[in-house]
DNA sequence: CCAATGAATTTTGTATACAAAATACGGAAG
DNA sequence: CTTCCGTATTTTGTATACAAAATTCATTGG
């Protein structure tokens, strides 16, 4: 007799999708704005349009995907004024995070984030942007677990999605990346001081310096792209 | 020849059945727990199991729905730790939208501000609570609309969703209300000297207050539940 | 009398079918 | 040549069909 499951069930398709087209569209295969072709990815990945339509809605509530009436799904477009609306959502989340997180870190959980800062600090140096971005997930996601919310947790993940494509797009300036690190150095310092106010200010700093960043970015490759039509 | 079609789209069935199943769900009439019998539901609302899986897949999204693959759909129960991991998001979130609102606020809403106080105090002195409801969501509503972020706004709405419910399972004490009311006329001061980071925090700790207060009533009913039993 | 096993029933996941709407295409009129 | 209109094609929304899994229920053995 046990007394938890543990549910052995296998996954339905529609949840298998929803994985794999959430990693196409922000890894940008998808591009922003382009239409979705029900039948087209059903013969991809040789599924009916049922459990696809059930798994675009899924990532229609995400954000990624937007449904029309009649005229089916789109990959949801980014511009300007969705990030400059969405960062600061993100801003206040992780702000909440980081002062919840610091009234439970454990000396073990600080350790882990002094290992982490070093780290990130050599990758900036050697400049091994793909590690540095892993790190820097890494220190965020130790954040968040230490915050112990689920529900904060889940929606910083999905809202994340919305935004993480951005930075797909353009690629940090080498200013914008000196000034992250330094940002983290802070970071650090309110984490070992277990000050939850100063790094959810800290924090919310960092994005709105994100976005300040990515916009300047966007705008650029708009005018280069423009220039070349 | 138009510019802009209005989109004089009829509405597809599964977005009616999101909306009217949330108010279901909301108001308690499908309670929390309860498993959802896709044909039941079908035959109630006249219509097949597609579009009703696509809604329920969407407010699954929204959380008010809990898909356990292979043994179907159960209504989102609400248990104190959803409630003390959803208030301090709820909090962190309308914080923002208070700061953003602060910048923004016309002398006209500004007006209409102390319009909603004033008749907010009467609905409480003449043990209107319906009427206090609505008026009370007025406000949050103005301030949402003055902060003037789209994405916040849905996100918002949603996430409300969720913890509204467990407003429609225990009422007000009179102790709380009155609390509320006196908390009403901060923010109200805070709107008036469009003092965003104060409006910023009352707010969060208005929603802290409902919060404790909520917890208590469902201790006290839980309570009175085991004793009946 | 209870537990366990296995067949009958229900429910779920997915595929397919079909009607209505939207889009694409092509020819005729200006 | 362009614009308009009507037809053909595609796409979308919904219903239905069917197989696999889960649940129910009765029966049997202890």
């Amino acid at each position: 007799m046990e007394h938890e499951p543990i549910a052995i069930t296998r996954r339905p398709l529609h949840d298998d999708l929803v994985e794999r087209l959430r990693d196409l569209i922000v890894r940008g295969t998808l591009p922003p704005g382009a239409k979705v072709q029900e039948q087209a990815l059903c013969e991809q990945f040789d599924v009916s349009r049922t459990p696809l339509r059930e798994a675009l809605r899924s990532l229609a509530a995400e954000g990624l995907v937007v449904l029309t009436p009649r005229r089916g799904a789109t990959i949801a477009r980014i511009t300007r004024q969705d990030l400059e609306e969405a960062f600061p959502i993100l801003g206040a989340l992780e702000a909440l995070a980081g002062e919840l997180a610091c009234a439970n870190l454990t000396d073990a959980q600080i350790a882990e984030a002094r290992r982490l800062q070093t780290r990130l600090v050599a990758q900036h140096e050697k400049n091994d942007l793909t590690g540095y971005s892993a790190t820097n997930a890494a220190i965020h996601q130790l954040i968040i677990t230490a915050a112990d919310n689920p529900t904060l947790s889940h929606l910083l993940k999905t809202f994340d999605g919305r935004v993480r494509r951005a930075r797909y797009m353009v690629n940090i300036s080498g200013v914008r990346w000196a000034a992250a690190v330094a940002e983290h150095v802070l970071i650090l310092e309110a984490i070992e001081a277990r000050d939850g106010k100063r790094l959810g200010e800290i924090l919310k700093l960092h994005i709105a310096n994100k976005l300040a960043a990515l916009l300047e970015q966007m705008e650029e490759a708009e005018a280069l792209a423009k220039e070349a039509s």
